[in-house]
DNA sequence: GGTGTGATCGTA
DNA sequence: ACGATCACACCA
């Protein structure tokens, strides 16, 4: 079958569900020569209000109204004074729940990725990174709240299934939400796309 | 492979 | 004041 995207109710599952079903699906930008995809190796899970690390902890603000609105949507937000980087909304309408994308293995378009991200950098160095890959991909702030089945930006299912046992680890880059239960970083074990793990 | 540091600005 | 980061310098 020709690729296509996820269904909608796949999305209304909790983030803890979705994220590692999220590994080896294939987000697309574009259509036509603009046109590029990678493959998801990567993710992260936040659960709203129950979770700390997560930008929905304290409640509803201008930023992450996104998270608390319908499911199956981009949350992307701006990070550092100069990334952004984009999330998949889950979960039902009013819980924040989201899946952090942190990283994708290129398959097409490279050539635009790299007049992204710069003329030389290496396949790997494309979108090894939830700010690298939003910016392989021209994802801004403007792409914030589009909808994922219908719009430009989508993810699609081409049938190749996630990893029968994928790498797990806690989240990288917290202070807060990193208890040694909290493993809810997914990603494809020995892919050479996943990012570079520093904790704080 | 690893660590340390500066960039840069919206958010709370 | 700090951040769901990155690039680059430097060390090994």
């Amino acid at each position: 079958m020709r690729p296509r995207p996820l269904a909608r109710r796949l999305y209304t599952r909790d983030s803890r569900d979705l994220a590692p079903l999220l590994l080896n699906k294939v987000l697309v930008h574009g259509t036509g020569a603009d046109r590029v995809a990678a493959r998801i190796v990567e993710v992260e899970a936040y659960a709203g209000g129950e979770d700390p690390a997560s930008h929905a902890f304290r409640g509803r603000t201008a930023r992450n109204q996104t998270m608390f609105g319908p499911p199956g949507r981009l949350y992307v937000y701006f990070t550092y004074g100069m990334h952004w980087c984009a999330n998949v909304v889950c979960g039902t309408d009013r819980i924040a729940s989201a899946v952090l994308l942190r990283a994708a293995a290129p398959l097409t378009g490279l050539e635009i990725m790299r007049r992204r991200r710069g003329p030389d950098r290496t396949d790997r160095e494309l979108c090894a990174g939830p700010a690298r890959l939003t910016q392989a991909f021209g994802i801004t702030g403007t792409d914030d709240d589009t909808d994922l089945i219908r719009g430009s930006i989508r993810i699609l299912d081409d049938d190749t299934p996630p990893p029968d046992r994928p790498g797990r680890s806690v989240r990288i880059g917290l202070r807060e939400g990193r208890g040694d239960q909290d493993r809810w970083r997914w990603f494809v074990e020995s892919d050479p796309n996943v990012s570079r793990t520093r904790i704080r």
